[in-house]
DNA sequence: CCCTGATTCGC
DNA sequence: GCGAATCAGG
């Protein structure tokens, strides 16, 4: 492979992007990341990305420019509402991994989790607890695909209770495309983790939570170790 | 161990 | 110019 005008114009454009030698090498095909790291010092574009002013203060992941397509024919100043503003159009990650959304449910939730703060230590009311004062966890974000127990096979879900007391315990910056994205425990607290066990080859999860994860229409034999 | 980018140097 | 090998670090 060399190096075209196409494949070094998509090489600047995912390095500026932010994404690894190794990613783009891998998008690119045919070379290695050091090939990558080397064309990008051949290129001078070292520097990642040289504007701005100096401290690199604020943590800006990536914003995607969105797209105003609605013409809006007020000349409104600059409306600046609060934070969320959950339009009908969603912007669509379109990204591979959905653990992103994850992460995010999970500071939501433990935010709110937090906030109501109506609990009484003392105050015991002679009465048996009817409903669940407890902050509930607000639907919109899916939740992760915990098992329900019901519906797998109690030997495989054995294996994966098994595992899990070995997972890696991984942080969700910690995940790469090799390591179990299973995502453990409850994400409204702090016992959330990641499995982080070497994946199965071609799958997200390692291969105790391929096994629960993917469930054939059928019940499944078979685990051998 | 996995990963990252930086550098060197024979080709 | 290219990129494998190597280095330095997380």
């Amino acid at each position: 492979m060399s190096w075209t005008d196409e494949r070094v114009e998509l090489l600047k454009k995912m390095w500026n992007e932010g994404h690894s030698a190794s990613q783009i090498a891998k998008e690119l095909g045919g070379v290695t990341r050091n090939a990558v790291i080397g064309k990008v010092h051949r290129l001078g574009l070292s520097n990642r990305n040289a504007p701005e002013a100096e401290p690199k203060a604020d943590t800006k992941p990536e914003v995607k420019a969105e797209p105003k397509v609605i013409v809006d024919p007020t000349p409104t100043p600059a409306p600046t509402p609060p934070k969320a503003a959950p339009s009908a159009a969603a912007p669509k990650p379109a990204s591979e991994t959905p653990v992103v959304d994850l992460a995010q449910a999970k500071a939501e939730r433990a935010a709110a989790a937090k906030a109501p703060e109506v609990e009484d230590p003392e105050d015991a009311n002679d009465e048996p607890e009817v409903y669940t004062p407890r902050a509930i966890i607000p639907a919109g974000q899916p939740l992760p695909p915990q098992p329900s127990a019901n519906e797998i096979d109690p030997a495989a879900l054995a294996t994966v209770r098994e595992v899990e007391k070995t997972a890696r315990k991984l942080t969700l910056l910690e995940l790469t495309e090799r390591t179990c994205k299973w995502p453990i425990g409850d994400p409204a607290t702090e016992d959330f983790w990641f499995c982080g066990l070497p994946v199965k080859p071609g799958k997200p999860y390692c291969e105790a939570h391929v096994s629960v994860a993917f469930q054939p229409m059928s019940s499944r034999r078979d685990r051998k170790r």
